[in-house]
DNA sequence: GCAAATAGTTAGCTTGCCTAAGTTAGGCTG
DNA sequence: CAGCCTAACTTAGGCAAGCTAACTATTTGC
């Protein structure tokens, strides 16, 4: 049942993974903002959000949230807010700041990560380009 | 000069790569082995390595990587050992138990990747599997 | 109106990373 | 060959990020 031809295809998309998982990472070392921070923010650039939601949509229990949020809070880049319907709900929202911050974090990640695809071929590019959609797919699972 | 077509492709690169990241960590998540140790017993499959090693090897500083082998040996996955030559290396090799654990572990996540990659159509999984090389170019950048 | 469910927070633990400071061994130089 | 510098590790201490369990405060439903 493994032994199909996704076998080998799995190893090797695992390793090639972990390693842009690694490069990604220290993008955002020795920024203001750490890697899940930013994409807390992230998720705050349209509307104010609950906790669950966020918590939900990054994947991560509510408790860890909370801490996150209490962090960027403490750094002045989100606003904690009240539901005028439903009391329990605290929401979420960006700052001024936190708007600024965010844009210069993407900013930097974008430039750092096009430089990179810089160093390759454009039929390299083209070819992580028609992968893209089926890499999403894979992650919605 | 960010202006040109590599942007958007980073955008969206980046944000898949998250996706891609939070799937593959879960797949470890209730193992025996996180994905950390995982990944230092794969480097010791072929020969014993010396700290210094694999430290470079996982892009990490040495201290990290003696806290994760001090986790490893007391678990009697691997095991310490001393050069004959030089008497300040310390290698590390796995031990029986350890490549066991390993085989079974890698078993499972192939096993994981795999049965997502089959949610997949052909053309999708051949896009993945043409693009490989370039992101494995992107990792070593 | 009270019990159960829902939304968050707090507390305490683990992993994983870092830097700084120590220890021991090897190597070079006067 | 003595003394000093470097190299290889380990130890200690600190921070981010994750988890579960336990608590508080609302809302909802019988």
């Amino acid at each position: 049942m493994t032994t199909d031809d996704t076998g080998p295809l799995a190893d090797t998309l695992s390793r090639e993974l972990r390693h842009l998982v690694m490069l990604l990472r220290r993008t955002t070392a020795g920024q203001p903002v750490t890697s899940q921070q930013y994409s807390v923010l992230g998720s705050l650039e349209g509307a104010p959000r609950r906790m669950t939601e966020l918590a939900e949509e990054h994947g991560v229990q509510l408790p860890t949230m909370t801490v996150q949020i209490n962090r960027l809070e403490d750094a002045g880049l989100v606003a904690r807010g009240s539901d005028a319907s439903d009391a329990r709900v605290r929401t979420v929202e960006l700052t001024g700041e936190g708007r600024s911050r965010l844009r210069a974090v993407r900013q930097a990640r974008i430039a750092y990560l096009a430089r990179q695809l810089e160093t390759l071929t454009p039929e390299e590019r083209s070819a992580i380009s028609v992968a893209l959609p089926a890499l999403a797919k894979l992650g919605r699972a």
